[in-house]
DNA sequence: CCTCCACAGGAAGCGCAGGAGT
DNA sequence: ACTCCTGCGCTTCCTGTGGAGG
């Protein structure tokens, strides 16, 4: 048997037109029912291009609901102008401490600077440094605030703003700040997932502080995150910082899921490939999970696949439900193997005692359990998942972490709606978490344990 | 009411990694 | 090559919490 090649590959029948329509990361031109949302994120941002301090700003959604897209929608038109405002994307997933979020500003936005090793004061210091004298080009010119801040404002300004009436303008809010307005750069710095950051209080602090400091230019923060709970879990400072300016995007509703489904439909695949009842499926599965974009086009995406695989040049509603139950164990896949080991180990070990419980006693094993389930599946203790937990380390020959960080394990677990736990009550000794998993504990055990077969495999 | 239990979660400190400065 | 500095993951220690049981 001989392996094909690239050109056979290439050359196979395809229903899809242009593939990258129907990924998440693709911004359309047009983002169909968010005019208002990003009319008033533009609102909100209009202000750097007049030279001033626009307000930092909250935005909230659930997944799926356009945030991120909306913004970086938004900074795309807003790169168009010329002006002294910058934009930084930072995915707090990714970047989830002070520093990392601190070091991918400087290294974004200055990469003349190589801001490794650097301690956070220096980055700080280099940040601040770079908004303060940088006209929107480079990082080169370093003189310029001195002068403008010794006294009047230089003439050799941008060579825009031409009318009468705009110098008029200028000149009156040059007045109002003078030193504030020279030169300086405009940063909004957009922190999408920003529940994820661990110090987020320092963080916040620390870029809102910048702006008193800071003797030209400013920052602007865009936190986006999808758990509204979030804010009550900022300092009393950090949230009136962060929320001067709040707005909520809306889960999209059947109608308008319907209306996106078909456009990119449209768009992503070849024409009359994808049939009405087909859209009307992935309408109907994605309106029962809240109206989640991201999750529609996965849909697609995926049947388009299905369909390729088959050689069929038509997609049905019969590939869009395959596509569902192939993208839910993606899911569940991609969100439990890529955890750090340890977190696998613990969710390994909730699964097992799942499924021994599932079999043996119900409830928890407390004497009347009134206070565990109402409904059937059983409730495991933090304590007897520990243990557990320590067990299973030692078949895979990974020594334990302590009962501390084992309980920042659950904490992350349940971030991620892994799990869910809850206080004990009344029924139950002491105070302790009662946990449950998130999906099928069946499922859950055969991705981790065949993954820690693989990584045992590859290391013998 | 007090004590014990079974934990939650904050604080301090330790060792390591990786870069800068000498 | 070394010393110093910093962030990070982790452990240890400690205090707090809330129900059970005497």
């Amino acid at each position: 048997m001989s392996s094909p090649s690239f050109s056979e590959i290439l050359s196979k029948p395809t229903v899809f037109a242009d593939r990258n329509v129907l990924s998440p990361h693709y911004i359309p031109e047009t983002l169909p029912f968010r005019d208002k949302e990003i009319e008033k994120i533009m609102v909100g941002l209009s202000p750097a291009l007049k030279g001033e301090r626009p307000r930092n700003m909250f935005i909230y959604g659930k997944t799926g609901t356009g945030k991120t897209c909306s913004v970086k929608h938004v900074m795309g038109k807003l790169a168009e102008h010329k002006s002294n405002a910058v934009s930084c994307y930072v995915n707090c997933r990714m970047y989830n401490s002070r520093y990392r979020v601190i070091q991918k500003i400087t290294k974004e936005l200055f990469p003349s600077l190589d801001s490794m090793g650097f301690g956070l004061a220096m980055l700080y210091e280099k940040m601040m440094h770079e908004l303060e004298c940088s006209e929107a080009g480079g990082s080169a010119g370093a003189e310029v605030t001195e002068q403008a801040a010794g006294g009047k404002a230089s003439p050799k300004e941008e060579p825009r703003a031409k009318t009468k009436a705009d110098e008029a303008r200028k000149a009156e809010s040059d007045a109002e700040d003078a030193r504030k307005k020279t030169g300086g750069r405009r940063l909004i710095v957009i922190l999408d997932e920003v529940d994820m950051v661990k110090e987020i209080d320092d963080l916040l602090y620390t870029l809102t502080r910048a702006n008193d400091e800071l003797k030209a230019g400013s920052i602007t923060i865009i936190g986006i995150s999808n758990r509204l709970t979030f804010k009550d879990q900022l300092g009393q400072r950090s949230r009136s910082s962060l929320c001067e300016n709040e707005l909520i995007f809306p889960s999209y509703t059947p109608p308008q899921m319907q209306a996106i489904i078909s456009q990119r439909a449209k768009m992503g695949f070849k024409p009359h490939v994808v049939e009405d009842a087909a859209v009307n499926l992935a309408a109907a599965i994605t309106g029962q999970d809240v109206g989640d974009a991201r999750y529609a086009l996965k849909l697609l995406s995926k049947a388009g696949e299905i369909a390729d695989e088959k050689g069929i040049s038509k997609i049905t509603d019969r590939e869009v439900e395959e596509a569902r139950r192939s993208v839910e164990s993606d899911v569940a896949f991609e969100a439990i193997s890529t955890l750090p080991d340890h977190q696998q180990l613990v969710l390994l070990a909730i699964a097992n005692l799942m499924l021994d419980k599932g079999k043996n006693t119900r409830l928890t094993s407390g004497s009347g359990g009134s206070a565990a389930g109402e409904d059937d599946e059983p409730y495991l203790i933090s304590g007897e998942v520990y243990e557990e937990y320590s067990k299973v380390s030692r078949r895979f020959r990974k020594p334990r972490r302590s009962a501390r960080w084992y309980r920042e394990y659950l904490n992350d677990l349940e971030m991620l709606g892994l799990i869910t736990t809850i206080e004990s009550g009344a029924g139950m000794r002491g105070r302790t978490r009662l946990i449950r998993i998130g999906y099928p504990a069946a499922d859950v055990k055969k991705i981790i344990e065949k993954n820690f077969s693989i990584i045992e495999s590859a290391v013998d």
